[in-house]
DNA sequence: ATCGAAATTCAACGGGTGTTGATATTTCCT
DNA sequence: AGGAAATATCAACACCCGTTGAATTTCGAT
């Protein structure tokens, strides 16, 4: 592995400081906390191994530094999003399909993008699927800041949907959970397995189906 | 981390050659290929450091035999179930109901340690939805060993959801599959999320709500 | 232009890593 | 019981890890 920031589709101009969150991003989003030294992060950031100490002590801090950066950014966006969307609807509430797409849609790397001129989100959202999917990350990280986030959502989704129980509303998010954070992870797999007619860097795609999806999943569990 | 094999939960019986296996699979489940050292391992499983690499070689041979010991016990489980339910159902084949029970009810760990007795079939499941998520194992291993299972499954769905698209029937599985794995993956978010109402342990009620959400959503998708 | 602070590099440390070859012990067959 | 083969232990290796303190460069305010 002999990655430099070019090869990882990330932006040469900022400042040392920022390429170490760069790389370190791309690099963790891959392989892992354990699976990437702070040697690697600095080759690929093009920078002296001692500079990410420097600036963001231990490794753990590293982490925790690219992690953060974006956490909050995305935590207001989202909470915006829900806002809005139980405004315009009123008392009697947003549907589960509006509830579901105001969940999801600000995580869209591609729209994120567009809208900072910052490439990383690609690879933060990435992370963010691997964080969720740690049984040693998952249980600290993910809840300490995105669990109010997550309160509000199940709370819109109980009002929309009177019927349902606590473990089917649990439940649903759980897979619905999962099935974000397998989309966001890189793997290739649907386009190897439809031999190339699906592609999985097709983000719009994914969020057409995702949608009606998880909304039909949750109506159906719920309605009884 | 001190941990032997008592308190990952593993029988202490079986020869010292299996204990490394048990040990393994533990840990590479809870911390990934990386997060894991030799050292650990043999320390669990309360054998020498080197018997390791005698029995299995390398580190990644290790990881290799771990991954094989029960890939084949539960692709050849899951090809019969789905064998068996599209002889019972004739020509007409299937319902999706049944077609996705079908898929994931072999998977569960409960009753496979019932059935054979060995409790490490959690460790295995959790195991196999790290694989699944990671970007470096996710692309090799997954495609090589359970690519011809999941591509009946999907020949089955097919039949059952005529005027599905292919995109519509990939992505799909994808978020079906991201599902599953985070089902697996003992994050313990739910149970923190609905303050210990419902329990991330509870596998029954997981495969009650999994099927018809499942169901409804590759219905929905699947319906234009 | 100068000085002090911030940024960056350099070299090195103590410690943990996977792996191996030589050695000891157990197992099993005749 | 004897001896070969399999199993297990021991000690050591070469290498890479994260981190640090001192030295050097860069930069901005005066």
């Amino acid at each position: 592995m002999s990655n430099n920031l070019g090869e990882l589709g990330l932006e040469q101009n900022p400042s040392k400081r920022e390429r170490i969150l760069d790389a370190a991003e791309a690099l963790f989003a891959i392989h892992g906390y354990d699976g990437v030294t702070i040697r690697q992060i600095a080759h690929a950031a093009q920078v002296d191994v001692a500079l990410a100490s420097y600036h963001y002590g231990k490794k753990r801090e590293l982490f925790d530094a690219v992690f953060f950066r974006r956490a909050e950014v995305l935590n207001t966006l989202r909470l915006e999003r829900l806002t809005r969307c139980e405004v315009e609807a009123g008392p009697e509430g947003p549907s589960v399909e509006t509830i579901i797409e105001a969940f999801i849609r600000p995580l869209n790397p591609c729209e994120l993008e567009e809208q900072t001129g910052d490439p990383g989100w690609h690879n933060y959202m990435a992370l963010v699927a691997y964080i969720n999917n740690s049984p040693v990350w998952g249980q600290t990280m993910m809840t300490k800041h995105f669990d109010p986030l997550v309160q509000r959502f199940i709370k819109a989704l109980k009002k929309a949907l009177p019927n349902a129980s606590d473990e089917h509303i649990y439940w649903g998010y759980n897979f619905f959970s999962g099935a974000i954070s397998l989309t966001f992870t890189r793997t290739g797999r649907i386009d190897r397995l439809s031999d190339g007619v699906v592609s999985s860097n097709d983000l719009d795609m994914a969020y057409r189906c995702m949608v009606p999806f998880m909304a039909a999943g949750f109506k159906k569990i719920c309605e009884n």
